[in-house]
DNA sequence: TTCTTTTGTTAACGTTAGGTTAAACCTAAT
DNA sequence: ATTAGGTTTAACCTAACGTTAACAAAAGAA
């Protein structure tokens, strides 16, 4: 389904060879941002969050080093590779010194780079563990957990959540005794506004309020042509 | 405090390189094991615990290919770097596949291994913290120890574990109750992430329900399309 | 009111993920 | 060579999911 692509950071001012490396990573399933210098990588860098940066050393006006040292700054973790044109012993040292993760000379053969890729990448895996966003949500009598995907009514036996139930009743918990705009929702979860995404959410709320039938507290009221509601009545 | 000096072992054929590097690495405040082939670099590895391993690719009687597969059979997580004469593409693929962690090409300049070495270290000092020292697991009625593979039952006839049971088994033991993420097992574990490493996974899941079926209160919950929950109910 | 649009609900369908068993395929050890 | 242990691939089946269709009921507009 959704399977969200890992980012790359490409940082190469040559602009033949650039745009062929950035066609190779996206060809497998990379999504990647071409930056043309060092000052428009750095730019780049701030306004989103990458998983790797593949930096070129020598280019105009910030070469790799300068540039992989504020990325530094910003951000401890980013895996960095580096592509030299030269094997120059000082550079490589230097670039591990910078904190680089592998080193590659130009010209390499892209099978190697995408292994190098894959291999820093499952490294890396074990962090998956940063969001401890909000998981768990109480919904009168109901617990929703919303990462193991599951609600139980008082404690009872859990029952499961598809995915697309699952994030419609979270983003409805997180909207509690608001509106929670259909559109929201749709852009959101089913990622395009139309007809018959549309009406496929209407079959999910039918199914949310079979769900939250036995607690006659909570309900989910519609506001016509305006989204839903989901009311939670403590008295 | 008394830091504790890493632990390398070196595994190299030629007797003057080697010892030469032997030397140096020592020189610079690691310990360093140095076996002469393939097998005895395999046998020094089973008796003790190393933090990085330097293999020579070429060697009579195991190469460091075959040897690298046997080292990750006991251990998934220490570190590997390959060292070859030739700059073979083949090889550098293989080597990854392998889940080495860098590669270098013979005459190196040992500066710039120091270098790696470092790297490398650095790397695992983050993300090995958590886990790396977790042998041993309570499920339910059950004992795992992870480290010598094996799988007891009310404490009675310990049932030996395969190196894929045993380590998806402490995956999900380490993750108890929660969301084991099937692309965590997959890059951790089979090192590659496609469908039929994901079926694999699937037919070891079903393995190791069979194991665990003489605890009711033990089971493996999946999570249509994140992944599985060792659960254990304890009443 | 009557017409139109939006929403409620159920059922059917197609697709993909997962469960399980057995056979095929290594590769190290005999 | 043969065998045994471990792992992958194949095959077949079931369960889970999401979309769409169909029809009914509300709500709002005219």
């Amino acid at each position: 389904m959704e399977e969200q692509n890992k980012k790359i950071l490409l940082v190469e001012d040559d602009p033949n060879f650039g745009t062929v490396l950035k066609d190779y990573l996206m060809m497998n399933d990379y999504d990647v941002v071409h930056a043309k210098n060092g000052m428009e990588g750095f730019e780049k860098f701030k306004k989103d969050d990458y998983d790797l940066c593949i930096l070129d050393v020598m280019m105009p006006y910030k070469d790799g080093f300068t540039l992989a040292k504020e990325i530094r700054e910003k951000n401890t973790d980013v895996p960095i590779i580096f592509l030299t044109a030269k094997a120059m012993k000082e550079d490589v040292l230097k670039g591990y010194k910078v904190g680089a993760d592998d080193y590659l000379n130009k010209p390499f053969d892209s099978e190697v780079l995408l292994m190098k890729i894959k291999a820093i990448m499952q490294r890396k895996a074990t962090d998956t563990v940063a969001d401890s966003k909000q998981f768990e949500f109480k919904i009168g009598r109901f617990d929703l957990n919303s990462k193991l995907r599951f609600l139980k009514f008082d404690g009872g036996e859990p029952t499961k959540l598809s995915p697309k139930e699952n994030e419609l009743l979270r983003l409805l918990a997180l909207h509690e005794n608001d509106l929670m705009p259909r559109e929201l929702a749709l852009t959101k979860i089913w990622r395009d506004d139309n007809y018959f995404t549309s009406r496929s959410m209407d079959v999910y709320i039918a199914k949310l309020r079979k769900y939250l039938k036995p607690d006659p507290n909570v309900e989910i009221l519609n506001i016509h042509g305006e989204g839903f509601r989901l009311v939670i009545n403590n008295k």
